[in-house]
Formats: structure tokens, sequence, C-alpha cells
DNA sequence: TCTGGGGTCCTAGGACCC
DNA sequence: TCTGGGGTCCTAGGACCC
């Protein structure tokens, strides 16, 4: 199941004398560095695509609107359209803010022999008049299926592929629209003579491996036949959380980056103690003037939450990262991974040998703020760098 | 047309352990 | 004397998705 120009639809249930009122609607693209995140149906008929460049969408498409992305009500109206899907499914995964695998398996003699496709169109319904959000469904026995199938039904619809009829319904399609291939893949088949899924499914497998390897010579061999063993899994994990900036001009001063980078710092800790989750590794993103990206993380022994500790070792990585290349910098950010529960608060350490990146003081402190942003609001309470400026 | 922000997964090399 | 084979964990980079 997938919302239809989701961050499109919220924008428009956020603002609905404006951006409700516009048939001409982009979503995204903050400042002439920005890219569209999603365009209205209207506007895709100029051109206009997510992930265009805004200024290559307003060339396109000059009299569309463009609005800002309404994140905190996207996540918001995510949480409600998943809430009515578990109540409608057994099992149901969030596969990003507006895409979700339901799997129904199970629930046949609940729905007392209910052909697919209905069962689909009832959820369809039933999310669109309980949310407000217009989404649309695929089905098939194979989650690959599901999923390709559910571009066929957009907008507002519903796409059934029966049972023995994968491998025919994936021959229609051209190698680019399989999820999972992408520009540099693509250039790969081209180069072997395949554009087309029908045309990949005539090669042996053995063929398939030898060209690209034998996981992705068996991945490509099983999806252009339908095949998908992966499982729904309701119970997935997030992974890591993480908080990037391209800034509106380029930032050389380390000063400044170290400023954005504390700021960065803060947004994560804040995620991830709401999710009472501390963060093992800290990693560093910057991203160049000339677009060169680099990395650079950190693993502790033990996880960390606290803005202060995050900070640090953030710190620590930003500054070797400067240190190897010192330019311009265009985007900066911050993410933590290697997740594991917040444990119970721990007893006085006796072996007090090596510096804590963070204590249980700290802990209490960042809880204590949290409480205080949450009831009076995130400026309620800012670290002071922020506010006086590059001094220590 | 110079390229957002949130993610996941894979690979390959090196450290380290038994 | 300069060498096996298995495993895990970490790091950096890249492909890909919405």
């Amino acid at each position: 199941m997938d919302c239809d120009s989701f961050f499109v639809q919220v924008a428009r249930l956020e603002d609905p004398e404006g951006a409700g009122k516009e048939p001409l609607l982009l979503v995204g693209g903050r400042s002439d560095r920005g890219v569209i995140t999603s365009a209205s149906y209207a506007a895709r008929e100029y051109g206009v695509r997510s992930g265009m460049p805004t200024r290559r969408a307003r060339q396109l498409c000059p009299e569309a609107v463009v609005a800002p992305v309404p994140r905190g009500a996207c996540v918001e109206r995510s949480r409600t359209v998943w809430a009515v899907l578990e109540e409608m499914s057994p099992v149901v995964q969030a596969a990003s803010i507006d895409e979700f695998y339901l799997d129904l398996t199970g629930t046949e003699r609940m729905l007392k022999g209910e052909e697919l496709a209905a069962t689909a169109d009832r959820i369809r319904r039933v999310v669109k008049a309980r949310t407000e959000v217009a989404v649309s469904l695929g089905g098939g026995t194979q989650r690959v299926v599901a999923k390709v199938a559910t571009r066929l039904a957009k907008p507002d619809g519903v796409h059934v592929v029966r049972p023995g009829g994968e491998a025919s319904f994936m021959a229609q399609f051209r190698l680019e629209q399989l999820p999972g291939i992408g520009p540099a893949f693509l250039e790969q088949l081209k180069k072997k003579g395949l554009t087309t899924c029908a045309e990949a499914a005539a090669v042996e497998r053995e063929w398939l491996a030898r060209w690209f390897g034998p996981g992705r010579g068996a991945w490509l061999w099983e999806r252009v036949r339908g095949i998908d063993a992966s499982e729904v899994d309701a119970r997935e994990r997030r992974k890591s959380i993480s908080s990037e900036r391209t800034f509106f001009a380029d930032i050389d001063d380390d000063d400044e980056l170290e400023r954005r980078l504390l700021e960065l710092s803060c947004s994560v800790g804040g995620q991830l103690r709401a999710k009472e989750l501390r963060a093992r590794t800290v990693t560093v993103k910057l991203r160049d003037f000339d677009y060169k990206t680099r990395q650079a993380g950190s693993t502790q022994p033990e996880g960390v939450e606290t803005d202060r500790a995050i900070f640090a070792v953030a710190a620590s990585l930003l500054h070797g990262l400067r240190h190897r290349r010192r330019t311009p910098a265009r985007l900066l950010g911050v993410g933590v991974s290697n997740l594991v529960r917040q444990a119970p608060a721990e007893q006085l350490e006796f072996f007090g040998g090596e510096a804590k990146l963070e204590t249980e003081r700290d802990r209490t402190i960042a809880r204590a703020v949290d409480r205080i942003r949450d009831r009076y609001g995130r400026e309620a309470v800012r670290p002071a760098r922020v506010l006086d400026g590059p001094e220590k």
C-alpha cells in the first residue's frame, strides 16, 4: 500500500485554503539548492518529478506553487494510516513514511472467500474515510510483485496479480522499473544488451551469475520472474537515526561548522532519547563544495544518548575530516547507529580508569531538558554555544 | 538541470581472536 | 620459521529507495 503523492496530499490537508486550492503544487525545494520532494499529478504532466532540482522544476512549470515539506504533519498522518492498517491486517510493515506491506496470509477464512482485489479496495476506502489520505494497493504472492503492481494501481486504485501470473506480469516491465535497479546496475545491464525483464528472464542463471556476480545474478534471476522470498516483518526495528543540512551557502569556517554540528547532534540526540535508545556508533558526513561526500564514524564500547556525548564524538570526527581536506562545505550531517536499548541507571563505577563519554548525571540532565522542551517548546532550553557563538 | 533528507543494504579490507 | 582457516567486528564507500 502506497500513499499517492503523500507530501502533496498532506500539504493540502494542512493548508486547505492555500496549497489545497493549487492544482499545480510542488512540495519541497526550499532555496535554490533544493530538490522537489513531491509533485501533484497535474504538475507531473509538465515533466516535473520528485528529486528534480527546484530550479529545473520551475522552468518546466513556472505557474506551479512551491510549498515547504510539512514534516511533522507527514509523520503524524503516516502514523494514523499505519494504525488503521493494523486494524485490517494481521501483519503490517512500514517500509517508509508513505509505504506499507500487509501480509494477509491466514485471513482467508475470516474474509469468507472475498476476492483479494475486493479486500484491497475495501482497505483503500477505509483508509481514505478514516485518514483523508488517498492510497493505492498492489496485490500478489510476492513482495516485489505487490510493489510493482501498486504503481499500476495509482492513483487511488487497486491492482492485484493472481497467483501463478507473477512471471508473465513482470515480463511487461523495463529493467529500470524493477525496484533495486538504479542507474549503475542499469548501465551494466545495458552493456550485456539487457533492457527489459523479459530479455533478462531469457538468460540462464549461470550467465547472470557470471556477468553480475553470484549474489546479484541470483537476485536478478528471481526478480524478473517475480520471485521474492523476503517476508513481511512487522517487528523490523529502526537501525539508524540521522540529521543533515545542506547550507544556503557553503561554509568554510571551522567554528561555524562546529556550531552546525552541535545543532545536528542535539536533533539526533533528542530523537534517540524519545525512542529510549542509545547509540554505539556516531557518524559525521561532510559534503564539500564540489559535491565530494566524505564520512567518518566511530564506535564506542557502550551506547550514548546525550547531546553532549554525541557532539564530543562528532566534533573529533569532523576535525579529522577537515584535517584531511579543508575546503568549503556544502552539507553537514550527524548520524547514529548500532542502536541499543537504554540500560537501567548504572551503579557507581569503581574502575574509573578511562574518562567516560557520558555519566548518569549527564543523562539525567538531558532527560530533564527533554521534558522542559516538551512542555515549553524547543527554544526553551538551548546549548549556550549556539546562542553565544564561537567562544567555548 | 548541478544534485534534499530520511533511510537500508552490500562490499571489501583490516584488526583481532581462537 | 613468516605461516592456516575460521570467525566477528569495525570502517568507508557506494548503490538504491521514497
